[in-house]
RNA sequence: GCCGGGUUAGCUCAGUGGUAGAGCAGCCGCCUUGUAAGCGGCAGGUCGCGGGUUCGACCCCCGCACCCGGCUCCA
């Protein structure tokens, strides 16, 4: 058989190799380090003979994101192994890779306890210790129900395997640990259970079958597998770090948000630091808007219950809308959950003209939306939230450049708030929709041309539009390598229908416009949760509510201090003084910790030389700096982006 | 909604079937300080809410509310 190597290379090998044998051809090393080949992009176990054919090869070492994956399919084995000693009545669903980690489903019929964690993870560690093989097998169908009668959710798994998805059609493989444990799996795995170098159970928590809420309920096993110690520590060390950038820990402990219990779950009230915050980013939002050309209007919290209906948003929406009010000698009123149908109300407010196109709507609109308890979380799951929601209308000739302006106004949006690096999801016509398909088709083309145009990576989500329309999800990957989605751009074929929305032409004609939905920050609370998490609450100077800490060295000072936050305020600078009584490393470390972007620090000789100690986060302090200088640097650091 | 865990002072958390504690924050005083926590004192709790068991419940039981981790990344 010949194989192709990464390097284009080709090498002839006898039928019957493994991928062992052929890494071990290549470099002892290289073999050491492998926990599985592929060929043709097609995984293969170690100890298993390559497909006569041949083709691309490649080994995947440990430390690479497949190899990672592999090996925690491995250890998943390894938690089922576990779990099925020491829980006799326990039967096995599925256990998968994931990012970072993986986890295992079982039935039982206690939950497990922090204690049984503990137990399996011993076990786990036994039998890593015993370096058991994984032996593949290969079986029909029928035996496989043979032997997993027991367990009723591999069976169901071996009933759904498409043939046409195994080789040689009615086989299914199954991996043999002991005599006693095997499991139903594709493969590959590592070649022994030795070759789990730090392994660790995370968390357990209850799981659908199948994710569906009508099967039963699972419980699930959390853990995570590294090719070393050294990474598995670093892993740990990443989580706590997530941990200490919780925007639901970071937004009350320096003054921002919270979420008062009298208020409900998923209500904000925003504190005057956050509301500062807020309203920088309300303001640069409809900087920007008024840039890109947009109009603003308003539209109500509440309206009839009928235009909801007329919207659809009753048939489809309804579970995530707010009851409804009953009024005396009135219609039913409800709480609006998006700000479409108003745009669209104003549009209809008078007739248009293919002149008035593109109209663009715009509006900072609190909605709300009835959340299920289980979801809300923090400030990127909320009932109540205001989203910067815009309406476009637009003639089919024109579509394709307001798609591309408003990619433009996203990337700008994103990049001024510090994000760098973008992935976008085209999502396109699924199987149930509405709207005609020559449109679907133009928008989608119009969809990928902007997206080609503003040069970001994406990627197409076949069948996952909405069924209104095709739509561009912009993701940002923050400051520890995290994804978000934040902006959408989508097209939608449902409302104008529904409102019977029109434009006259240059003939004279009646014409149904595109409408196009948008979200640059999507909702504002979710958006300032991520910008928070981002920045782990040290937000650049133009955020920052506070910019300047002005520290006294002793009380003596505290007219001076105040004379320099004066010149700071004249020059636009938010400053304050912290003239208490502390030591000056106390009053320091308070500053500090507040996340404060920059720090004066002024005593007798700054007093006598109209200078101050400055120092900005993260860098060291500059003595006897005149004020002038700083109120120079604080501007240029403080200055909103443009 | 469902499964599991949790709820004790403003915050972080100890705690026992016999009337509740620490650190930080707050307030007062001393210190007058030059770049990440000076010292002392004071005040602060319906132990989430409601019911039950008990001579007695923060603790045990039941219900509710809220918070946290999850609820296909498809063997």
């Amino acid at each position: 058989m010949q194989l192709t190597y990464p390097d284009g290379s080709i090498h002839e090998f006898p039928q019957g190799t493994t991928g062992l044998d052929v890494a071990a051809s290549i470099g002892s090393r290289l073999a050491k380090a492998a926990v599985a080949v592929s060929v043709d992009g097609a995984e293969w176990d170690l100890g298993r003979p390559l497909p006569e054919g041949g083709g691309e090869f490649a080994v995947i070492t440990a430390a690479s994101e497949e190899g990672r994956h592999v090996m925690r399919h491995s250890a998943a084995h390894v938690l089922a192994q576990a779990v099925l000693e020491l829980f006799p009545e326990a039967t096995f669903a599925i256990g998968p890779p994931i990012t970072d980690g993986f986890y295992y489903d079982f039935w039982n019929p206690e939950p497990f306890t922090e204690e049984d964690l503990e137990r399996i993870e011993a076990k786990m560690h036994d039998i890593i210790a015993a370096d058991q093989p994984f032996v593949r097998e290969e079986m029909s169908a029928e035996d496989a129900l043979e032997i997993f009668a027991r367990h009723r959710f591999k069976c169901e798994i071996i009933e759904s395997v498409d043939a046409s998805e195994v080789e040689g059609g009615d086989v299914v493989s199954a991996y043999r640990n002991t005599e006693v444990f095997t499991d139903l799996c594709r493969g590959p795995h590592v070649p022994s259970t030795g070759r789990l170098e730090a392994v660790k159970l995370l968390r357990t928590s209850g799981a659908y079958w199948r994710g569906d809420e009508n099967n039963p309920q699972l419980h699930r096993i959390y853990g995570t597998a590294w090719e070393s110690k050294k990474e598995l520590d670093a892993y740990l060390h990443r989580l706590e770090e997530a941990e200490k950038r919780d925007h639901r820990r970071l937004g009350p402990e320096l003054d921002l948000f919270s979420f008062p219990r009298d208020l409900g779950p998923g209500l904000a009230v925003w504190h005057p630091k956050g509301g500062l915050m807020r309203k920088l980013i309300e303001d640069h939002s409809r900087r920007m808007h008024e840039r890109y050309g947009f109009d603003f209007v308003v539209s109500p919290h509440v309206a009839k219950a009928e235009l909801w209906r007329t919207s659809g948003h009753l048939d489809f929406y309804a579970e995530n809308m707010y009851p409804g009010m009953e009024l005396d000698s009135e219609e039913e009123y409800r709480v609006k959950p998006m700000n479409c149908p108003g745009h669209v109300l104003i549009y209809k407010s008078s007739g248009r003209s293919y002149r008035d196109l593109p109209l663009r709507l715009s509006e900072l609109g609190a909605v709300y939306r009835y959340e299920r308890s289980g979801v809300v979380h923090g400030l990127l799951r909320a009932r109540g939230f205001t989203q910067d929601d815009s309406h476009t209308f637009a003639t089919p000739e024109q579509l394709a450049d307001e798609l591309v302006m408003h990619i433009d106004f996203v990337l700008q949006w994103l990049r001024d708030f510090g994000f760098e690096e973008f992935e976008a999801d085209l999502s396109t016509r699924p199987e149930k929709y509405v709207g005609e398909v020559p449109r679907w088709e133009q928008a989608e083309a119009d969809l990928a041309a902007a997206l080609d145009h503003a040069g970001i990576p994406y990627k197409i989500a076949e069948g996952e539009g909405a069924f209104y329309g095709p739509k561009i999800d912009v993701h940002i990957k923050d400051a520890i390598g995290r994804r978000w989605q934040m902006s959408t751009i989508q097209v939608d074929f449902n409302l104008p229908e529904r409102f019977g929305v029109e434009y006259t032409t240059s003939e004279n004609t009646k014409a149904r416009p595109f409408m196009v939905h948008s979200a640059k920050a999507g909702s504002l609370e979710r958006f300032f949760g991520v910008l928070t998490e981002h920045y782990a609450g040290a937000f650049p100077m133009w955020l920052a509510p506070v910019q300047a800490a002005v520290i006294t060295v002793a009380d003596r000072h505290e007219d001076y201090a105040y004379e320099v936050a004066g010149q700071l305020k004249a020059a636009g600078i938010r400053a304050e003084v912290d003239a208490g009584s502390g030591k000056l490393g106390e009053k320091i470390r308070k500053a500090i910790m507040s996340k404060t972007p920059s720090i004066l620090v002024v005593g007798d000789n700054d007093v006598e030389a109209g200078t101050a100690g400055f120092r900005l986060r993260g860098e060291d302090e500059k003595r006897g700096t005149p004020i002038g200088d700083i109120v120079e640097t604080l501007t240029e650091l403080g200055t909103i982006p443009s």
